[in-house]
DNA sequence: CATGGTGTTTACAG
DNA sequence: GCTGTAAACACCAT
């Protein structure tokens, strides 16, 4: 669950359920997730409740009553799981009971979610160098991100110091809906492809948001839905080729994206 | 410094 | 059973 429309969705589903309620129990699980020891999310967690949330890239920030907040890192396989029984789900590493009965855990089977605490979000970002988040972001300020870089555009797409809340599958995403091939270093992109990238990182997530939010299917014209190697590329110029841009997996169309 | 490859962890498909 | 792969980042080498 873990790049910015999940998270986003991740933040509308902690509002709906965790808000304005009293910790009366914390149970922590793996001491790998958690990013101070674990006796001081215990003791800011108990008695304490949460009063807000704001999302910046992939981090979910929950601020508390009393000192500070949460911070949530998704990892590849966080999620938070609300429920009202007494079994905890499988995977759970950190588990808070409220007042009311209600429970919610934050569960990672992968364990590569990280959860920190932090006295506010500005500080958080500052501390951990985030870059702006995709979707405050600006074009000229985009352009100024690009300017002397030369590396991949892929790679600079999902570096969080620069830009935070892209993450591998909408990096494809982005640079397929503006036919830019995953590889095309940043210096050689003409200024119409920079301001195409901009544009579809605004759109592509705004996009995505609503529809993790909603509930609803991804357009047909996008790659994410047929996202496997040999798929039909969606303008169907092609098949959809699988290949590694700086470590990662990446789905592209060799058709519609060139490498110039 | 910027860039990109490897390691981490566990489930799942083939 | 084994191999490869997966939406994440941290760390290390170049």
């Amino acid at each position: 669950m873990p790049e910015l429309p999940e998270v986003a969705y991740q933040k509308k589903y902690a509002d709906a359920t965790i808000l304005h309620k009293k910790i009366i129990k914390v149970e922590t699980g793996d001491k790998k997730i958690f990013q101070s020891p674990k006796t001081q999310f215990e003791d800011s967690l108990l008695d304490n409740e949460f009063e807000a949330s704001e999302r910046l890239g992939k981090y979910l920030f929950l601020k508390l009553a009393k000192n500070g907040g949460l911070v949530l890192h998704f990892g590849m396989t966080g999620k938070l799981e609300f429920y009202q029984h007494e079994e905890t789900p499988k995977y759970a590493q950190l588990t808070l009971t409220f007042q009311d009965h209600s429970r919610v855990s934050f569960t990672c089977p992968r364990k590569f979610a990280k959860l920190y605490l932090a006295e506010n979000l500005t500080q958080f970002k500052k501390e951990h160098q985030i870059g702006t988040d995709a979707l405050v972001l600006k074009e000229d300020e985009f352009l100024n991100i690009l300017e002397s870089k030369k590396g991949s555009i892929k790679g600079l797409l999902m570096n969080q110091k620069l830009i935070a809340g892209i993450g591998n599958l909408y990096a494809d995403e982005v640079l397929y809906q503006c036919k830019v091939h995953p590889n095309t270093k940043v210096n050689n992109l003409t200024e119409k492809k920079k301001s195409c990238i901009y544009k579809e990182i605004e759109k592509v997530l705004e996009t995505v948001k609503e529809a993790r939010i909603e509930g609803e299917k991804l357009p047909k014209t996008y790659l994410t839905p047929v996202r496997e190697k040999d798929a039909e590329c969606p303008r169907k110029n092609g098949k959809i080729q699988q290949t590694k841009v700086i470590g990662r997996t990446t789905y592209f169309c060799p058709d519609c994206q060139k490498l110039k």
